[in-house]
DNA sequence: CATGAATGAGGATTCATTCAT
DNA sequence: AATGAATGAATCCTCATTCAT
């Protein structure tokens, strides 16, 4: 018995170390270049053993891409929780913090949320994983919902659908980031990263309020 | 002499044939899986034949974006010298209509031009013809700083920096289109990509109006 | 164990066999119309197969060319090993025979070493395997200096320079081979590629010898 | 009359620029890497051109090789011709420092003399052309023959047979120049080329004088 | 005669995946 | 379970040659 669950747990352990691997190696050299034999290598494993957990380089993709959304959905989840009794603008500041924190420390999660359906990704991957990786991305998207409703109800925010404003935000922080990506964009732009991206996240949860 | 002339337009129109050609599968196919052979056959020329106009699949490419980005600046530009007297407010409205425009009309240009800098664009363009692609979008930035400058000396915006608001506002209608491009994200959301679009446009721009 | 002895040696005879296919080929056809196909399949292997064990095309030619030249010292080093006691003219003559039978026994490898740095071969080969190419024939024409050498101090021949005269008898050799190479200059000379093998080395060893 | 006269002349000409264009460009780049494109644009014709008046590639060095061989001859018959009343020693002097002024002089035609019947010259080339390329090789070794079979009748040379004797000069001229065609060979052997081109020459020549 | 646009067969190399051990 | 040797389809690009104008 004891066997049994040390082998389990060896196996799990080896399964991750995999998949860590991949993420390096697919982040440093990007989905396409990357080849298995460097995920491999980088694993520390043959080749075939690669194949004897994961059925395919995609499913490995989405295998990682499931992990970053937990991932996300972890800061997400702790930002909401950290202080139940806040105003609804500081509660949406909170969660744009929570994202931006996410991107800075889990650059490879994030560049793998980033590039979803880029590329045939859709189609090379079975279906239950890809319905996995949206029912995820939707409980992410709650958690700005439940925020934005939130101020509905108090007043401090006027919209017409909470849903319609969680998602305009999500999508200007998104933006940001991925306008903040290339370096000379940067440049073009003007300001780090995080300076627009306070700058864009304050203007969205102004132009939610009232017209005075 | 009629006869080089010909012959001279005859090559730019097999050049733009190519061109579009490669537009199409590019987009069906990515840009990765997409083939030199499937460019020839879409352009009903034999494989030598792309390669007398285009040196490489990435030049290709090049190309193509050169065309969305001058192609994206005529929709820019056309909305703001459309009416020369008009309200920040209602200029910026119209510069985002024009740029929702732009993508429903050219939606092979818009999908090249979000792709850029994925994969290794970058290494494998000659440097020239990247400065431009980049000279290119720094234009396009610029009708929007206008804008929001006009709006500051108007006093109808207040915002630290114009730069930093127009590169708030595109990427968040960046952002939306993105976001958007997914049925099942759409799906998600629950409105259609327009609706979304134009409750983002209004909730930024209402954002850098001063604080009543 | 064993295990692990076996796939060892099945793997260097894998590659031997390569080798083979691969100087098969490439004496046949010569080494520009020589395809990677063809070596696979004269080989009996995959394409993949030979990229296995040979990074490139080049990279099979230089390890042939090693080949073809340790074998061709291992003849030369048997000639002069075989009488100790020999004068200096019968060395040279032994010497001489050595890479006639070296030419005859090996003839694909003396193409090969007749062929080197015709092409590119220089700049495609890594630098430390050419340097070993290089550094092989010097060998191969210390065999020939020694003898002159020899014959100089026991005072039966005369030259200024020992080296220069074992280049004159290799290059002399050389000469005839590839003279008699091509059918029709043989018939222009009249007689079989021995015969004058062995008329000009007589003629070169004469010419060492003090005027009387 | 005139005006066809002047087209011969005229058509006669661009057949020459385009030998010339082509001896540089295959010189440069080697035979195998040099293209007709660049062939033409050296020669400043369009790519048409060149196979009017040369039916392939193949054909172009053909004519090259007679060329090359017609410039040798005349070298060799001056070196002939130049002094009527010589001893043969000397006459086969001069015959090898003509040989070696060639070499100097017309390096791209030497090259290719060099080169012949490597590849797959041979079967790509016209019956007819090669003919004529093997029986200008005779002429050129008829002289050597005939300065031989002078020492051989005034008694200054023994040798059985003049062919031979003359081939195997030939041959260690070439030997030498083949040799000494690396830089990392020439390197090996200490000398320039010239140097042990005229000792090979001295040892061969003595070589062919009866014994003492 | 001259042009140069068009062709398409061919070749080196890569890499995801399989399977015997 | 793990290995790693073997596979071969797929892909980008080249270039000698042809032919309509």
């Amino acid at each position: 018995m004891s066997t049994r669950a040390r082998r389990a747990r060896e196996k799990e352990e080896r399964r991750q170390s995999i998949l860590q691997a991949a993420r390096e190696v697919f982040v440093q050299q990007g989905f396409h270049r990357a080849t298995m034999d460097s995920v491999a290598e980088q694993a520390e494993v043959s080749k075939g053993t690669v194949y004897l957990y994961f059925e395919s380089k995609e499913t490995l993709l989405a295998h990682l891409l499931l992990q970053g959304l937990e991932a996300l959905i972890g800061y997400l989840e702790e930002a909401y929780a950290a202080d139940r009794s806040l105003a609804a603008d500081e509660r949406l500041r909170r969660l744009g913090w929570a994202y931006l924190q996410f991107f800075h420390r889990e650059p490879l999660y994030f560049r793998f949320l980033m590039a979803v359906d880029r590329g045939r990704f859709r189609e090379t991957v079975s279906a239950a994983i890809y319905q996995q990786v949206l029912k995820s991305s939707l409980e992410g998207l709650d958690w700005v919902v439940q925020a934005v409703e939130q101020g509905v109800e108090e007043g401090v925010f006027v919209c017409c659908d909470a849903r319609q404003a969680a998602a305009s935000l999500w999508a200007t922080l998104n933006g940001v980031l991925d306008l903040m990506a290339h370096p000379l964009r940067r440049e073009m732009v003007g300001v780090e990263t995080d300076v627009l991206y306070r700058t864009a996240l304050e203007i969205v949860i102004q132009g939610m309020r009232p017209v005075s």
